[in-house]
DNA sequence: CCTTAATGATTATTTTAATGGTCAAACTGG
DNA sequence: CCAGTTTGACCATTAAAATAATCATTAAGG
């Protein structure tokens, strides 16, 4: 041990990523798969997994997205077989940046409302 | 160029983050940040912010985040000043998980119904 | 306009995560 | 109760991401 990790997190940060993970596990039990069986299914090891269902922020989002994927758990509420609703979903976003600068200049301050 | 990148994605995956991606990067241009605002507050680099706000799936789950928490993008539905809801949904799917087995072992197949 | 800041992109280096292996403990199903 | 599997945890090594720096291009906004 020569070094400590030093990288701090919000609480909401930290809430989020363990409720996923929690997802995850959960579901992976459900289905009856090992952590075995579902690190094989995503493609990485098990260690790698057992951070995952840990809530480990230091993980690659892509290993969580893919668990998600695998075990059915939905992301912002869009279930797997209908992938094809976020592709409406960039769009309507991209619309909307489309419609702001394509670069911030500071000058004053905006305090915009949002509806995500 | 010595290695290529090997792994491989979901569609759902990839949408997944790229959504959320475009979803930060428009609400930092409605908060009027700039990239290198936003990186120093995230406390990353701006070519990392950049990175996120493209969905690259091989980056920190933490930084997303992080990014989401801090221009305010909600996770899974759930406000940044509401971040104790978290807890009382992981504490639901820990009682859920608490029902099942503790380890899995493979015999029989399960197919077991979702209500995520 | 025209100056200057913001963005997009790339590279060498440093830092860190992912891996594979191992071992003990806990648990399941027989 | 017992054998064998699953899980939890750790470590040294390897692979990959993050960084800082740079530079060209774009576009605010005075």
């Amino acid at each position: 041990m020569v070094h400590k990790k030093k990288r701090t997190y919000s609480r909401y940060t930290i809430e989020a990523a363990s409720l996923l993970g929690k997802h995850i596990r959960l579901a992976r039990k459900e289905r009856g798969f090992t952590e075995s069986d579902l690190a094989d299914r995503i493609g990485v090891s098990r260690a790698t997994l057992q951070k995952i269902e840990k809530g480990e922020l230091s993980c690659e989002i892509g290993f969580f997205f893919e668990a998600a994927a695998i075990v059915g758990v939905p992301l912002f509420s869009i279930s797997y077989d209908n992938a094809t609703s976020f592709l409406s979903a960039v769009e309507h976003v991209n619309d909307k940046i489309a419609l702001l600068p394509k670069s911030i200049r500071k000058s004053e301050k905006q305090e915009i409302d949002d509806d995500f």
